[in-house]
DNA sequence: ACGGTTTATGCAACTAGTTGCACAAGGTGA
DNA sequence: TCACCTTGTGCAACTAGTTGCATAAACCGT
């Protein structure tokens, strides 16, 4: 239940259009909540009906026109209460962990070249993280709200500096298992 | 799309009933591909419909008594296929990060206390992983299927140890922010 | 001025996961 | 012996997220 929360705060770093929304989304806060589009429209109308946010004023709102919107003080008032609020961590779920795992009893075949694929895929999102860094936070600046963001951030790239250590590792270690094109059967 | 293959690799592992596959993804499956005991049992029915597995023969089939099912070789089969397919990384969600990113917005006010509470949930889950590596994985034996399980043990414990780590440093961060109260209106 | 691409909004149907409850059998103590 | 608790199985309804497609305006070359 996170993604008018995150829709909240997006529109109060700056009011948006739907698709505005889309991009930012793709850039930034989508690192650590992705979404696309037709959640993003939907959430907007239900955000607007439940009086959270409101459309800011234009001249004819049909379709194919842009519709920005801006956060109500009921919409911070919300997300302040709920960014306070005691929430339960959501479990996990990871495919490749799972693979792994099935690895053990199905065998190795086929896995090592996935493997090595999302280490290249963890690799380019973490220099994409550090050019952000690079960027946004250069040494010196740090009010607070730059602090919380870079403190973000750095989550962003530990989180990838760990995944891409542990494929490396993961990687080697299925490459020298026994024998090639082992399989394991019943 | 991942639970059947969780469930078929549970059973692999080891025949059981629903209720047994439950608590095994309770204890060790669960901790990166959770699941309630309702999605095991409606995955149970498909997985059989479909004809991956198989009720092991019993007496009466009755409510209120154990099933326990096995993997027939099509099951086998379907897991070794999804083990060695590509697949994309999903995107993550992190409702925590999330937060800090509102909070900067809106203001840390309450919530420290609930960064130092998840803080000792990772703690938690770290000593347990620490505990079931002296348990399973001593120093020595290293087969195929140990190898692969303990790189899947290895991953958990990193994990954990990022987040206690990154943890530690926000709750130092956010404590030491301006004002206590602090809540950064309009 | 017309046909194609890009920008922008949105609906509908589907898939996956969660929550709440119902039902049955077997054991246990009063 | 009967009320209650635990174990085990399961349905139904709901919530969240995904996929595929429809629609419309604007911009752009010919």
């Amino acid at each position: 239940m996170s993604l008018p929360h995150a829709i909240l705060t997006a529109l109060l770093e700056k009011p948006s259009s739907g698709l505005e929304l889309t991009r930012r989304f793709d850039r930034s806060i989508g690192y650590f909540w992705s979404a696309t589009h037709q959640q993003i429209y939907r959430e907007l109308g239900k955000l607007e009906a439940d009086g959270l946010i409101r459309a800011l004023p234009t001249q004819q709102p049909a379709r194919g026109q842009k519709k920005s919107y801006e956060v109500l003080p009921a919409g911070r008032a919300e997300l302040a209460r709920w960014t306070a609020a005691s929430q339960d961590p959501k479990p996990h779920r990871d495919t490749l962990l799972l693979r792994l795992r099935a690895a053990a009893v199905v065998g190795t075949a086929g896995l090592e070249a996935d493997l090595r694929r999302h280490l290249e895929l963890h690799e380019r999102q973490l220099a994409e993280y550090r050019e952000i860094e690079k960027r946004d936070f250069p040494p010196g600046r740090d009010g607070t709200e730059d602090r919380l963001r870079h403190l973000v951030l750095r989550a962003g790239i530990d989180l990838e500096t760990f995944w891409t250590q542990w494929l490396r590792r993961a990687v080697a270690d299925v490459a020298e298992l026994p024998g090639p094109e082992r399989s394991h059967p019943a």
